[in-house]
DNA sequence: TATGAGCCGATTTTCGAAAAAAATCAAACC
DNA sequence: GGTTTGATTTTTTTCGAAAATCGGCTCATA
């Protein structure tokens, strides 16, 4: 992320965010950092209240969290979370599914087929490390949206969306310190199998397994970096500012 | 709501955004209206950009919606989002009691009955018309809120906060045009009941009939409000501006 | 040595003017 | 007559300087 911005069609204040947003879910602004208003200046090339307008967003969103009179930070990881996370997306896509499987039509069939492709294409491009690239997380997430899209139920969705990103977060963390990925794609076939086959009951309890087994791999491989909160206002975080 | 502000410890633009919030809710700011800066300036006695913030905030939280280069609106409202909003209420509230219910200890079933007398004392008091008051909606909201504050899951509440505030929008739009209010006061007599009394089954079936009662009543009175989105850009809205 | 009042540098928050974009209106053209 | 083009006005968006606030420091006092 470099100096000049490309506000295409779109707002400067819309374009830092989409960038922050992503910066925050790929933990290149990691978890507690302290959000210094000068760096961030230089880093996003906009002023400070354009970048006040983007923060303010993602607070709104849980991504970043105001302290009144003493600035922003990106929101903190924790165990607590992840786990309150995981249950609340189980909830959340289980419902998502039934209500897709029950409304979907022959083009959400295929748009899900489609997404399926092109991330399998990519991942077969990429090799053993495809986890990691930027890319595959963007068609990792069209897949899964693309299963739920037919619900019909946009309330539902956004809830949906916002904690999917939340949960990429975590996702991230973890890559980072794993050599080896579980059979992941043989999941994703699965499911997408049996959501196109209208079988509810299966596709969320394999969407369920789905997402606890990705939280306890979490956990296995990224717990050591959560903070754990202390008593006052101390617990800043385990790891480094933004620069 | 008139011009000088009191930033009582917190932040003038988190003064400003509760205070808008609040507008948007009782819809003295009105659904589809145009939010224009001038107008706004003076009725709340901040800058642009101070403005910006709160109004970016907002549109995280899907009260205001903002159209790139074109400025923001009050997010409209529409059947269609009405009955989906029920329908992700229920799913959510029923999760939420179930959760409170199964860790709730005595300190949240005090805290229950002091929300419910509160609510019930200021009802008596206000007498035929105390739906209108401001002061009623809040301890409403806080009763409701004290039946689920003990599900453990920040989350969870989290969702179920701004789905209540949206909802709360619809209920004070039928509240202007009804005569006569059904007996809410014992249906959350019987609410709270069943949740103090762990009948877990009992207390999802009451919220469930509460809040789709409830969104029934409001189609009933205030349908005619509803904006029926017609196909270009032209579906304004159905009434006033700001001022 | 412990306590706390007051000052100083660093950082955040607010402001309104300036730039950019969209909307409005009018004249010219087909 | 109706549509396009261009200038003017209104409204939004961005900017960086100025004010407010915080956190740490010193130093006086007990």
């Amino acid at each position: 992320m470099r100096d000049k911005a490309k506000p295409a069609g779109e707002t400067r204040a819309a374009d830092v965010l989409h960038r922050m947003r992503a910066d925050v879910i790929s933990c290149t602004l990691k978890p507690g950092a302290k959000l210094r208003f000068e760096a961030l200046r230089e880093m996003y090339g906009v002023s400070f209240s354009t970048l006040r307008e983007a923060l303010s967003r993602l607070v709104a969103e849980g991504l970043v969290i105001a302290e009144d009179q003493r600035g922003f930070i990106v929101a903190p990881v924790s165990m607590e979370d992840l786990i309150d996370l995981t249950y609340v997306r189980v909830l959340v896509e289980r419902e998502c599914l039934a209500l897709a499987i029950e409304h979907g039509d022959d083009g959400w069939e295929a748009d899900i087929i489609g997404a399926f492709h092109r991330m399998d294409r990519l991942q077969t491009r990429l090799g053993s490390n495809y986890y990691l690239s930027e890319e595959w997380g963007k068609l990792h997430g069209d897949f899964h949206f693309s299963l739920v899209a037919a619900s019909g139920s946009p309330n539902l969705l956004e809830i949906r969306q916002k904690l999917f990103e939340r949960a990429h977060r975590y996702r991230r963390m973890s890559s980072q310190f794993r050599t080896k990925w579980r059979a992941k794609d043989v999941e994703h076939k699965m499911i997408m199998d049996s959501v196109i086959g209208r079988d509810t009951a299966k596709a969320q309890e394999l969407i369920e397994r789905h997402i606890r087994e990705t939280t306890e791999n979490v956990i296995k491989h990224a717990g050591h970096l959560f903070v754990q909160v202390d008593d006052e206002r101390q617990g800043r975080s385990a790891d480094v500012a933004a620069e």
